[in-house]
DNA sequence: TCACGTTAAGCTGTGCACAGCTGAATATGA
DNA sequence: TCATATTCAGCTGTGCACAGCTTAACGTGA
């Protein structure tokens, strides 16, 4: 949490505290201090006002009035809710007018491909994070339907920091799943099949909901 | 816009512009001044920007700095893929665990259905904003997913201005088609049926789908 | 007359000081 | 010792002045 000289813009910002809540920089329950934040990026209160806001409305954090701004704590019911709605969201990718791939979409997936095996070798949370970014932004490229493409972000950020926290028990497992849902999503690419694409989606989140267990 | 005196907090004033723009008092286009809405709720712009930006968050608006801020304008396309997504979210009502329904939901379909019946001997949109307003309250309140309550309010409010856009045009049509969709929602609580249920609003969101024309 | 550079008005974005709220530590009485 | 009242530190919410950006009107020269 370094002072940087350099002023960041508001978009900026959003991503960098974004990130740090979904790769658990910031676990739930942090206490985010505004004054903090204005120091640490170089801006007034206000602009980080209006970052704090847009995270509010992504449900990532809530503010208390006199208390402070702190990281949303999701119970086991919201969770389970949340993936049951990507399911539901993956099935509907392939199906609601989907873009046409291209042969960079599949050059990108095994350059993805390329990472996650070297992932596989030596892992990294940072370097998993990026992947699963990047795969993920690819796929939304790909959703034809704005209003779908918008919950697929949406939802993508909410369920990002509970596989997270998986991620840190079982880091070889979740490499090796990410490998073969590289794979999967190739050949659907390879095959030019959209609906296969998200249904490959659907499963890969299937299998992450049934690793859920109620935590305490 | 008469100037008030008296202080309204922030949700009311959410509440009153969204209203606003799903009713068309704010037509696509309209360009909204923080320091005019400042002055009409008796507060500073501070409140009035933070309630503006959670409209723009939910699509209804767009800041651009140094011009002004504008209300959004929907695309055909954009207003398809709106339509389109709600289809599919009013499929899932009664398919991810619906709460179940009590006495009070039938009696508050009934009683919305007395108002409906009215509406049709005097049209006034206000009344129909308003029930509307109610029926979707309700069947948000039957939604037992959170994901998906969050989603079908969301989209609810997109794609409200462009029913009432048509309810300006045929006021009868919509009234009688109101109240056959309350007795529908009535039949699904009478049978205790949430699948009815969410395959009715299903069916009336298309109905509304297919009168939809490209403009211009 | 027209093209283009200049200017000015008006908007949102930002910084900063202060008001108001909250929760915990502290003081006070029995 | 304990229950209760009170104070206070620290946070977010609000108001206001100013900076910076955008656009349209205006002026100027060819």
């Amino acid at each position: 949490m370094a002072k940087t000289d350099k002023r960041s813009s508001a978009e900026e910002i959003f991503s960098i505290l974004r990130d740090r809540i979904c790769l658990l920089d910031y676990p739930p329950g942090t206490v985010l201090r505004e004054a903090d934040l204005a120091t640490e990026f170089s801006v007034s209160r206000t602009p980080v006002r209006a970052v704090l806001q847009k995270l509010a409305h992504a449900g990532l954090i809530e503010s208390r009035d006199g208390v402070g701004t702190i990281v949303t704590e999701l119970s086991f019911s919201e969770i389970r809710d949340i993936y049951r709605m990507r399911l539901k969201i993956a099935e509907l990718i392939g199906q609601m007018d989907p873009l046409p791939f291209s042969a960079v979409h599949r050059e990108e997936i095994e350059a993805l491909r390329g990472r996650a095996v070297e992932l596989k070798a030596r892992f990294r949370i940072e370097m998993y994070w990026q992947i699963n970014h990047d795969l993920h932004f690819l796929i939304s490229g790909i959703i034809g339907n704005s209003a779908l493409r918008q919950m697929w972000d949406h939802f993508y950020f909410q369920a990002a920091r509970i596989w997270y926290q998986h991620a840190r028990f079982d880091p070889t497992g979740v490499a090796a799943s990410l490998v073969d849902e590289l794979d999967e999503v190739h050949r659907a690419i390879c095959e030019d099949d959209p609906v296969a694409l998200g249904y490959a989606q659907r499963n890969y989140i299937a299998y992450g909901l049934s690793r859920l267990q109620p935590r305490r």
